[in-house]
DNA sequence: CCAGCAAACTGAACTAAATTCAAGTCAGGA
DNA sequence: TCCTGACTTGAATTTAGTTCAGTTTGCTGG
């Protein structure tokens, strides 16, 4: 059984605050087109401060990546848990996806926009750890919605096929969206969600 | 009619090798973790050298993104042209954005992981104008492959809806796949190809 | 054959942004 | 009260990209 370890915050830090402002800046403006001194001054200390909190940028970048990988599989672990049907599942799980706040939208972009960090070795402590927190996440993410596909063939619900291949492809589609997603576009999340449900149940159905 | 301009190079340029050891490396180590430095060091000139071809880092990074989105619309046009059916012409689009060599993996690699630089602004005007040049490319693109599955929709091929939404779709599949494949990994650029093809074709169909 | 010229190149500064250093301040518990 | 550790700071440092102020190179027309 794995533990979360759940980092005690003192009651004045502001690492809140500054994950909130990075959040924001690096998800509206790019994460190298944001001054870290900028998130600084948002929060209202010294650049130096940012230091107690995080050891460098990256580990900000890595950390928000991490919280975000995180969150969503926990979600999916909540809404597909109790449903029966892998069909039934795998909407849910979709659905989930897309059943976001605007800063989670701006998180799963930043998310997006930053995974080729995951795949090179950091050079400092704190980082490397964040990062493979990351790395395990993903290939968590990744297992389990294997793992989902592999119950709706064992059901019959969808046919037999390589299941890991597929839910690669599957989890492409359904994140590819937050690449060109903006809020007030010319597409709602609603309609997103019927369009990458619509196309997944395509690919892993008859 | 749209006519690129063929940048005339003197004999003794150097700027297509600094290209290669600039997607090399890019591709491999990835963009940040590249020292400029060290791609005049692998061309066999110094630092300044580098800036009489190109502004800046960054500049250089554009003009690899854009020279792939060239040749991959290039070749979709290519290998679509003389193609009746809109399923054959969508199938060999596909087979042709997986005939790739090595370097151009690379640079499918680059382009994914820097997307995200085409939408905002550059400082500098010839950054601006890679930039522009980039965008235009990336629209083109998709509205081809929109054209396509509009025509194979006409044509009966497959049953109508939104082709444009579609296309995004389908375009999301083909190319999340420089986001993993390595050459020599456990997927071959062959099964990538049937794997997606397949995907594919099940999305747009009945 | 040589002047002239543009392309190609260079070492030595410069700059911006992230980061480190050395030294505080502040709040709550013994 | 004072002590401790979380929190903060201004000043100095570092690093990598970039600019400056020219110098070299090789081709071309006279």
């Amino acid at each position: 059984m794995v533990q979360t370890v759940v980092e005690t915050e003192g009651p004045r830090s502001k690492r809140a605050v500054i994950l909130a402002a990075a959040i924001d800046s690096f998800g509206h403006d790019g994460y190298e087109h944001t001054k870290w001194a900028k998130i600084a001054d948002e929060v209202g200390i010294g650049q130096t401060a940012l230091y107690h909190y995080f050891e460098s940028k990256a580990h900000c970048l890595l950390t928000i990546m991490s919280l975000e990988l995180n969150r969503s599989l926990q979600r999916f672990r909540d809404v597909t848990a109790e449903v029966d049907g892998a069909d039934e599942a795998l909407k849910a799980a979709i659905t989930a996806a897309y059943d976001v706040s605007p800063r989670e939208v701006l998180q799963m972009r930043i998310l997006q926009n930053h995974m080729d960090l995951l795949a090179t070795p950091r050079p400092s402590e704190k980082e490397e750890v964040e990062r493979q927190k990351a790395r395990q996440l993903v290939r968590d993410i990744e297992t389990e919605w294997t793992a989902l596909l592999q119950r709706g063939m064992k059901a019959g619900y969808f046919p037999k096929r390589d299941a890991h291949a597929l839910a690669t492809v599957v989890l492409a589609m359904v994140v590819s969206v937050w690449r060109w997603y903006r809020p007030g576009g010319k597409m709602t999340l609603k309609q997103v969600r019927e369009l990458i449900a619509d196309a997944c149940l395509r690919v892993v159905s008859t």
